[in-house]
RNA sequence: GCCCGCAUCGUCUAGCGGUCAGGACACCACCCUUUCAAGGUGGUAACCGGGGUUCGACUCCCCGUGCGGGUACCA
């Protein structure tokens, strides 16, 4: 098996257009075969300089490495197409010589009002093949130096194909319109250009997402008109938004490599990518990079598009976070925890991996500890349904027992504050979260204890009697 | 307008004529617990509508409806 994923430089890719890329690459490494990448550049209107550094990027992130393409070599190169222009020309003059395709020069003003009746009159809009009968005409205006476009002369009849996913497919060739192959600035249109890299570049299973579908009738046109074996077609289903429509660009879809500044791991993001329309068939979901190409077979799509749910990719990266053992998170974290030791990062890593729903989260919940933080009014302080003497007993207890035991033990220290919780009748639970937010600035935090064996007995003590301040500030108001 | 495709909980999906329609995310409750998480247990929640075919339809066929896509010298 070969595939391959061919995106034109036009911008950054996003979920949609990547996940096709990882059903290629799936594909390919679960029957042991190749994948290439090829950059289809062939309308430099569109093109966006520094676009095909980014998809180049955005794939080695994700671990979607090409067998063929741009910066490996590979037997049929070169895998850009508007180096390849010459190729294109010579099968074009191929279908010219078999009468499988004509030249046209029908201006833009003549076509657009030809659309016009077409569609008035209820009728589908194709071009009416005005120069397919003056043939003699459009070559003398060709010599003449009049522009003219290279079009696809669609055969009559139906065109079939047994579509992966989708299963018989078929159309009515007359309603398939003559393409423009070859444009009147001499680059060929993407139809003309992927029939001839799939051939030449021997792909035998074409997966992309299913809006090409209504040209698939055209490539087929081509393949039997070069006479050459015709790959499989996959069309795959799209990929929509929370509003329910298409992934795109213009729509605000991110740029995946967002996702890594944000904290997601590439393993999830695959993974949750894998799932957009892909199902092992099992009740697992949570896979690795490697169970996905053991597991994952082309049959298995689903025809239906599918909403990507951002909550089900935090689920996934929370998941995949405490796959990864603890050195590996001790390097993934380095990003996100700037200016961080090696060494600080192994003794927080305890502490954060089980509460991180992305890498990003390490910096909010390491923040106390690495920094001091400043009392302000927004803190409720002592927290909900704790008493302020409630809070005093539980802070003393804490300031004695480091004073007295150190931070060497925190199982005796737990002990000993809850004693004093119970003391004064409060639910240990309750009392502690007195503690949080004396030591961490919030109810809701890393382990306290543990935080505090992290900062230090000096700066512990110190938060602890800035606190123990605070309450009695408001206890002298109020009495 | 014309053409094509798709249709199971809110979301991702399993199902391939006979199931109490299963799982996961999200949500809710409880358990565990030094907070928050993580983890565990349980719960709420779905076959778009109408006709057929069949002893029997989520499953097969037709028609609607809805949604998506194509209809370019863009890919």
């Amino acid at each position: 098996m070969r595939t391959r994923f061919a995106p034109s430089p036009t911008g950054p890719l996003h979920v949609g257009s990547v996940r096709t890329a990882l059903f290629s690459w799936l594909a390919a490494r679960h029957a042991g075969g190749e994948f290439v990448l090829r950059i289809e550049d062939t309308d430099q209107e569109r093109y966006i300089p520094g676009s095909e550094a980014l998809i180049l990027e955005t794939l080695q992130w994700l671990g979607l490495e090409w067998d063929e393409g741009p910066e490996v070599d590979g037997p049929h190169g070169p895998y850009i197409q508007s180096l390849r222009t010459e190729m294109y020309r010579e099968h074009a003059e191929i279908l010219v010589q078999r009468g499988a395709a004509y030249w046209c020069t029908c201006t833009a003003e003549r076509l657009a009002a030809m659309r016009d009746e077409q569609r008035r009159r209820s009728e589908p809009t194709r071009y009416d093949r005005r120069c397919l009968t003056r043939q003699d005409e459009v070559d003398a205006e060709r010599s003449a130096g009049m522009p003219a476009v290279l079009r696809l002369r669609m055969p009559d009849g139906t065109t079939e194909w047994d579509d992966l996913v989708r299963g018989a497919v078929s159309f009515d060739n007359a309603d398939i319109d003559d393409q423009v192959l070859l444009k009147s600035d001499g680059f060929p249109t993407y139809h003309l250009a992927v029939v001839v890299d799939d051939h030449l570049m021997r792909i035998s299973h074409v997966i992309r997402s299913d809006e090409w579908i209504p040209s698939t009738p055209k490539h087929l046109a081509l393949y039997a008109a070069f006479e050459w074996t015709p790959p499989r077609f996959v069309h795959v289903p799209a990929v929509l938004g929370a509003d329910g429509l298409k992934l795109s660009k213009r729509r605000g879809a991110r740029n995946v490599l967002d996702y890594g500044e944000m904290g997601y791991l590439p393993s999830a993001i695959v993974n949750a990518m894998a799932l957009l329309g892909w199902s092992s068939g099992s009740d697992e979901e949570l896979f690795t990079q490697s169970q996905l190409c053991e597991r994952f077979t082309l049959e298995r799509i689903h025809p239906a598009p599918a909403v990507f749910d951002p909550a089900r990719l935090d689920h996934l990266n929370g998941q995949h976070i405490r796959l990864l053992p603890a050195e590996a998170l001790v390097e993934a974290l380095e990003y996100h925890l700037p200016g961080s030791s090696k060494d600080t990062r192994r003794s927080l890593v305890p502490m954060l991996r089980d509460r991180m729903v992305t890498l990003a989260d390490a910096a909010t919940l390491a923040d106390p500890l690495l920094h001091e933080w400043d009392w302000d009014d927004a803190i409720e302080f002592p927290p909900r349904k704790v008493d302020a003497a409630t809070a005093r007993a539980v802070i003393d207890a804490c300031i004695d027992s480091v004073q007295h035991g150190g931070l060497g033990d925190l199982d005796a220290m737990r002990e000993r504050i809850k004693a004093a919780a119970e003391n004064t009748g409060a639910k240990p639970r309750d009392a502690f979260r007195a503690l949080y937010v004396a030591v961490l600035g919030t109810p809701a935090g890393l382990p306290v204890l543990e935080s505090m064996a992290f900062i230090g007995a000096e700066r512990s003590l110190e938060r602890l009697r800035t606190a123990r301040q605070r309450l009695n500030v408001r206890k002298i108001p109020a009495s």
